[in-house]
Parts: structure tokens; C-alpha cells; sequence
RNA sequence: GUGGGUGUAGCUCAACUGGUUAGAGCACCUGUUUGUGGCACAGGAGGCUGUGGGUUCAAGUCCCAUCACUCACCCCA
């Protein structure tokens, strides 16, 4: 490694192509899936005004604080790099307007988010989410959907050993209530707990649920449960999801202590884990977030969504060995025939056959080593004697079998061969 | 931002307690066949041992720093 090469930033890869064949299968297993849905797909620009961050997300929250790649334009602006994509998707429907069009708005997403975080298992600085977010329903009819949609499409994937954890953070008042309930219940502890524990006694107590300190487990089993501060809606809310989720024979667990970090959250959130991934073992988390669209600016709107990290996917995934193979080889031998060769290659592909063919003047065996390592079906080879007779010669380099065939039927011929 | 681990060829890894010219497999290139791939065999190219200091007669090996990668914490997908 050469001192003065310049190297990717740091939690940032490069997709090569063995890797980016996996990339593509995944992405279009999620296009088919949103299309079974009925979502329309939607993108974004790659940085926003940070003030949607600061609005949508929640101050003071660790991506806000600390996580944004932000900066100061030319003009004066501060503006973002998107670190998430439910709030430039709510702008997006706000600005044009999608809830007159309709009365419930789907949409879904594949793009590349940025984050200032240490790199580590299954985290990244840039890096990428699928994401589905739907605008317009109260109803939990659209919370199961919403969750329907990532677990089929896991399903799809052939993921297993996949869990979903259920929680209802409730709505707005009660949630404050229970935050006092729970500050007053951990107070007499607060010295027990962890540091960062203790931090988040102030700055987000509903985290402190999350915890992964043993110590700080065992204190929480006693802590008053947020079900029991619900309001009736909330409850006949989660109820009904529930129902839905069993008619659809989702299975799940109910975890109460599952609570989203970011601020536009409110009543469903769940999330998929998967064992397989290390620490960072969320593979897709979501909920609801009924005030987040009124907090950028439009019109009080109830939405659902989630978000699933398209690299955790790719960790749980299996390799896919298929090398690309290509149909036909042209093999040219000796200056007199590369024009024929190029126009050759020219045709076959316009044919719609894959076709390659040397642009190292190299040796015919290296051409067909070449050929062969590549997993070319045909080799068509063309020296002098075949440029002389209007013959060339048409190799099956899967039994070796080689023909003669006149040159002005080979597009014809090679059309007529099975690949 | 904090802590642990690891840095030797493109990749995966060797090199006994410091000791001559740092090796192997895979991959790559060329030949064995001067116009025919795979298999086999033969050969070749490819390294400032991450970088910079230090200890020593002698450093890939020990010490310090630094950078990178990696895992974990915080937090999240």
C-alpha cells in the first residue's frame, strides 16, 4: 500500500461487481414486493435543510446531536446530508400536496443514508436503507400491512430465525404521563444505575427501558409498564392490530420495553431482529409517527412506516455463486482480421448475445483461456485462413465441438443456437 | 467520543525463544501445443513486513507513537 494512495472514507465501502450481483437480486425482490403492495416508489434529494432534521427528528436526539454530516453553503444555509428518510419522505408530501390527491398516500424507498457514527458490525457511515412509509390512516389496518410487507419480504428472502418485537408507546399525553411514572419509580435507584443510564434519566428516560446493563435490567422488571398508561383508544388500537396480525398468522412478540430513539414516534413501533448480525441485531424497525407531518408544516396527518438496513440484509444473506457468464467469445487471430472481429462482436450484441472479444492483441490461447474463464458458451474464431474463405469456425465450449460456418449466416446461425 | 483486538504479495495465511536473500496456496501472466480453452506440468511477475521513531552487533519479530482495519460501548438500520 503506497503511502500517498488515497483510500475510501472511513465507514464507506465500494460495491464491486461480485458483491453488486447480490445488491441487484435483493433490490429487485423489494421492487416485486412493493408492487405486490401497490406503493409507488419515491426518491429524494441526497441532502436537505438541516432544520428538517432538527424539527422532524428531535433536537435532541444522538443523530441530530452528533451523527449529521452538516455544513454551511455558499448561500449561508446549513444544510444535511440525509441520516434518515422519514422526514425528507413527509416533506416530500407535504410539499406536493399528496394527501389532497389521495386519502392514503404509499410510498416506498431504496437509497443511501449518512450517519457519523464509529464504524462497527453491521454500521456504516454511509449506507443504505429500504424503507415504506404511508401517510394518511389512523387505523391499525395500515399498521399490519406496514408490518406484513417487511415480514413477507424477509420471508421472500428465505430469511430465518427472523423475531418481531411489538410494543405501543401510546399516544402523545399518556406517554408523558408514563415518563413521569417511570422517572418517580427510578429515582430512588438512579445512583444503581449505569452511567449512561443516569444521563438518559434526564435527556430520554424511556430509553433506560432499552438498556443492555444487567444490572439495569433487574432494576426495570419492576418498573410500571407503559400498557397500563394507555388511554382507551391507544389500547383498542393495539388490540385490534394484534387481531390483525394473527389473521394474517404473524407471529409476534410483545415487548414493552421496546422503545424507538427518535422523536416523531408515537402508539406502534416494532422491529425485526435477527441473531445472526452481531450487536447491531435490528434488521428493520418501524412505528408510527401520527405528528411528525404537522411538526414539518402540513396538515395534521397520522403516518406509519419502517426502515430495514439493506446491508444487515445482505450480512444475513447467502452468497450467490452464479459468476456471469456470457454467450459468445469472438477469437481473432493476427492485424487482418480485428476490423471483422469488432464488427462481428458489433452485430452479435445488437442480436441481443452477450458477446465479448480481445482488446489485448493477445494469443488465440490466451483468447480462449480468456473465453473460457469467463463461462462464454461459443467461441467464434476468425484467423486469416477463415477471413480468406468467408468461413468461420463456431466452437461449443461446453463439449468442444467445433463447425464450420459461412460468414454471412453466423448472425443468423449463432441467433438460432440455445443458450 | 471511549475501550479491546489486528496490521506480512491482489486474497487467505506461514516465518522456532530477535539471526543470512521474508515463504506457501489461490488468483494473475507466459510456456509445454509457433491456429484452439478447461486438466496437468514448468517457469514468471508481484513485498520499503501499514507508517515514523527507539532498543540491539542484528527487528517482520521487542518498546513507543501514529494511521488503518475490526469488534464492542453510546446510539441505531
Amino acid at each position: 500500500m503506497s503511502k500517498n494512495q488515497i483510500r475510501s472514507i472511513k465507514g464507506t465501502q465500494d460495491i464491486l461487481p461480485a458483491e453488486s450481483l447480490k445488491w441487484r437480486v435483493l433490490e429487485k425482490k423489494i421492487h416485486d414486493t412493493m408492487e405486490l403492495f401497490n406503493y409507488g416508489e419515491i426518491r429524494t434529494p441526497a441532502f436537505e435543510k438541516t432544520e428538517l432534521f432538527d424539527r422532524g427528528v428531535g433536537l435532541q436526539t444522538d443523530i441530530v446531536t452528533k451523527e449529521m454530516y452538516s455544513w454551511i453553503d455558499q448561500g449561508g444555509e446549513s444544510l444535511t446530508l440525509k441520516p434518515e428518510l422519514t422526514a425528507p419522505v413527509s416533506r416530500a408530501y407535504v410539499q406536493h400536496s399528496l394527501g389532497v390527491q389521495k386519502p392514503l398516500t404509499k410510498l416506498y424507498y431504496i437509497d443511501a443514508l449518512f450517519r457519523r457514527e464509529r464504524p462497527q458490525k453491521g454500521r456504516f457511515r454511509q449506507f443504505h436503507q429500504f424503507g415504506v412509509e404511508a401517510f394518511g390512516s389512523e387505523h391499525p389496518e395500515i399498521d399490519s400491512e406496514i408490518i406484513s410487507i417487511a415480514v413477507t419480504l424477509f420471508k421472500e428472502l428465505g430469511l430465518k430465525d427472523i423475531s418481531l418485537k411489538l410494543n405501543s408507546i401510546g399516544s402523545e399525553n399518556c406517554r408523558d404521563k408514563y415518563k413521569d411514572e417511570l422517572k418517580k419509580f427510578l429515582k430512588p435507584y438512579l445512583k444503581d444505575l449505569s452511567a449512561s443510564s443516569q444521563k438518559r434519566f434526564e435527556t430520554n428516560p424511556l430509553r433506560i427501558l432499552d438498556t443492555k446493563s444487567l444490572s439495569d435490567i433487574e432494576i426495570i422488571k419492576n418498573a410500571p409498564t407503559i400498557s397500563n398508561f394507555w388511554s382507551n383508544e391507544d389500547k383498542v388500537h393495539f388490540d385490534e392490530l394484534c387481531e390483525l396480525l394473527d389473521t394474517l398468522k404473524i407471529k409476534y412478540e410483545v415487548d414493552s420495553n421496546l422503545v424507538r430513539g427518535l422523536d416523531y414516534y408515537s402508539r406502534t413501533t416494532f422491529e425485526l431482529i435477527s441473531p445472526s448480525l452481531g450487536a447491531q441485531n435490528a434488521i428493520c424497525g418501524g412505528g408510527r409517527y401520527d405528528k411528525l407531518v404537522e411538526m414539518i408544516g402540513g396538515k395534521p396527518t397520522p403516518g406509519i412506516g419502517f426502515a430495514a438496513g439493506i446491508e444487515r440484509i445482505m450480512m444475513t444473506l447467502k452468497n450467490y455463486t452464479d459468476k456471469n457468464s456470457i454467450d459468445i467469445y469472438v477469437v481473432g487471430i493476427g492485424p487482418k482480421v480485428r476490423q471483422t472481429v469488432f464488427a462481428l462482436a458489433d452485430e452479435l450484441r445488437q442480436s441481443n448475445l452477450s458477446t465479448e472479444c480481445d482488446m489485448l492483441r493477445r494469443s488465440i490461447k490466451s483468447q480462449l483461456r480468456d473465453a473460457n474463464k469467463i463461462g462464454a458458451k461459443y467461441a467464434i474464431i476468425i484467423g486469416d485462413k477463415e477471413f480468406e474463405n468467408k468461413l468461420v469456425e463456431v466452437k461449443n465450449l461446453n463439449n468442444g465441438e467445433q463447425e464450420k460456418v459461412a460468414i454471412k449466416s453466423i448472425i443468423s446461425h449463432m441467433t438460432s443456437l440455445s443458450f
